[in-house]
DNA sequence: TTCGCTGCAAAAGTTTTGCATGCAG
DNA sequence: CTGCATGCAAAACTTTTGCAGCGAA
């Protein structure tokens, strides 16, 4: 018997592996195309389309978090975990070095206030990455 | 003779609709399809690679502005003109109709300023989009 | 007469889907 | 058994590129 809203779920050695390799990843992003990869070195191949449609699981989950940096890059993937207090705050990413900085500014919680009240519209901070230069790269590229 | 970075540039029929359709859009965003679909209607058909090669040209010159709202969706473009940074504005878009909201506010821009002080981090607002839920869609949301 | 520009088709590259088979429950 | 899951290949889709011919300067 299944709930409403979501489909039962098997567990699958596929699917046990692919979250044990993003969970194993830590804060890094990684690219579908790198689970791939990496399960396939590690002896437990899963097929492509697998992958793609259980990430797509887990991000509606809210177990992973998907980031899209560009369309010139493939999507990237991180591990969240189970406990919702880490989903409260948004992202700074680098464009050039993909650094990324965690970000807990009362702006960002005004602006959100705000947008409720004046668009209606719910923001989801957590899904928020803010793109540009760190001051690393914008170094590098001032010696350009 | 051309200068070292930009390459010689002629002028063309095509060159001159595309421009002449992109401005006519004003503050909306189009997509690369638009364009083409657009022209063709006019009468003034111009071949997709045309349109792509010289929508790179008008980014790099800061001529229009190129979005990647999502990897779902194809790529937007505005026409900014000849002062660059007066249309600067960042968006809402709602994750269930894809639905795309202009914002342009001061806690935003508050924010930027702060985070180029404090984290020596500087953001491009115009690359940002905030996801959620628009009105329409929670109100469906609440009645499932 | 240059040599950048155009347009078509094909390629590139990520993500999705159809379908036959596999396997968890 | 049931029917969701898997894996392969093909498709979907936006954007890029190769190339032969065109045309602006």
């Amino acid at each position: 018997m299944t709930m409403a809203g979501e489909k039962f779920q098997r567990n699958t050695r596929q699917k046990a592996v692919i979250l044990d390799y993003i969970k194993a990843c830590g804060d890094s992003h990684i690219r579908a195309e790198d689970i791939i990869a990496g399960l396939e070195a590690m002896g437990e191949p899963v097929g492509k389309a697998t992958v793609y449609r259980f990430l797509k699981v887990l991000e509606s989950e809210g177990q992973i978090r998907r980031y899209t940096i560009s369309d010139k890059v493939p999507a990237c993937y991180q591990y969240v975990g189970d406990q919702p207090g880490c989903r409260e705050h948004c992202h700074l990413m680098c464009i050039r070095c993909q650094k990324l900085i965690h970000v807990d500014n009362p702006c960002i919680k005004q602006f959100v206030r705000e947008t409720l009240e004046t668009e209606d519209f719910l923001i989801d901070e957590s899904k928020t990455v803010f793109y540009g230069l760190c001051r690393d790269c914008r170094n590098f590229l001032k010696q350009q």
